[in-house]
DNA sequence: TGTCGTGTTTACTT
DNA sequence: AAAGTAAACACGAC
């Protein structure tokens, strides 16, 4: 599912319903994830609230009252869903959250359900800054060490902007529409980037990011949020996902699919070229 | 029915 | 620093 914009889209849909909720329990499938939190640390959590749930790049982060935090990570298939009542356990569901508000005996289950099991879960007992670089939904305009970074490399820019060490939050569909939107080649190395074009790809990054959280994120197969809702940028996409098809921009030239650091990569030839 | 290629991610190894 | 590999499952093409 997850790219930033998708992790935004699902934030913004769950924080109101999550806030005030406390935790009952907490039960786990006996499947492996990415990384684990720990049976002590789970029920630990008994009877905490939650106060805030954020987002740091594509890092879903709950707080609770007393300061501790649960971050996840939901690699290419994760996702959360409200289990309605009378509904049997969902095929790879790996953990289950009880919850009930504060005065009330009605409980309500959140799922989390991943397939392929890319994704995890971590707990802080304070709160922690997930080991990412700065968030490309604008933190990446006002501190620009990372800039120095990516003209130092001798990497692909597609590759890169996917880097989540550098900025955080783009994904495989996004990288490609940035490079689009600029009318960069996105296998061009970012030591080849003139500062014209860095100008330019500072204030691209979010607004590419918020256009798409604004229609929802893509499904492209698993993504859905715990409502159901489904992410509509897909069809508008200037290029991912098209190879064969007449550039949107110039009409003339077909979209091209290479792979850059083994990713499938999408750009027109006649309006990305090399500098 | 079976095999192959592809995929929204990233952590670890070379 | 950069490149390659592995993790697990579903689905469509042939
Ligand atoms: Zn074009």
């Amino acid at each position: 599912m997850p790219e930033g914009p998708e992790v935004e889209v699902l934030r913004r849909e769950i924080e109101p319903e999550l806030v005030g909720l406390q935790v009952v329990k907490i039960d786990r499938s006996n499947k492996a994830l990415r990384f684990d939190v720990s049976y002590d640390e789970m029920n630990q959590l008994s009877q905490k609230t939650i106060k805030a749930v954020t987002r740091v790049g594509k890092v879903l982060i709950w707080r609770f009252n007393t300061a501790e935090e649960l971050h996840f990570m939901l690699g290419m298939t994760g996702r959360f869903d409200w289990r309605y009542s009378d509904t049997a356990a969902e095929k790879h569901e790996h953990i289950c959250f009880t919850l009930k508000k504060a005065q009330s005996v009605v409980h309500e289950q959140l799922v989390f359900v991943d397939p392929r099991r890319f994704g995890g879960w971590r707990y802080f007992a304070r709160p922690t800054r997930p080991s990412v670089g700065v968030d490309g939904f604008g933190e990446q305009r006002c501190d620009l060490g990372w800039i120095d970074r990516l003209v130092a490399s001798s990497r692909a820019l597609k590759e890169l902007l996917l880097d989540q060490t550098l900025v955080a939050g783009i994904g495989n569909i996004y990288a490609s529409e940035i490079c689009f939107q600029l009318g960069i080649h996105p296998a061009l190395p970012g030591h080849q980037v003139p500062n014209s074009m860095l100008e330019r790809l500072i204030p691209m990054i979010d607004a590419v990011l918020f256009d798409a959280a604004s229609r929802g994120g893509s499904t492209l197969k698993d993504y859905r949020t715990p409502r159901g809702r489904i992410g509509r940028f897909p069809e508008l996409a200037g290029v991912y996902g098209r190879a064969g098809s007449p550039c949107p921009r110039c009409q003339q030239s077909e979209i091209k699919r290479i792979f850059i650091g083994q990713r499938a990569s999408f750009f027109c030839p006649q309006c990305q070229v090399m500098p």
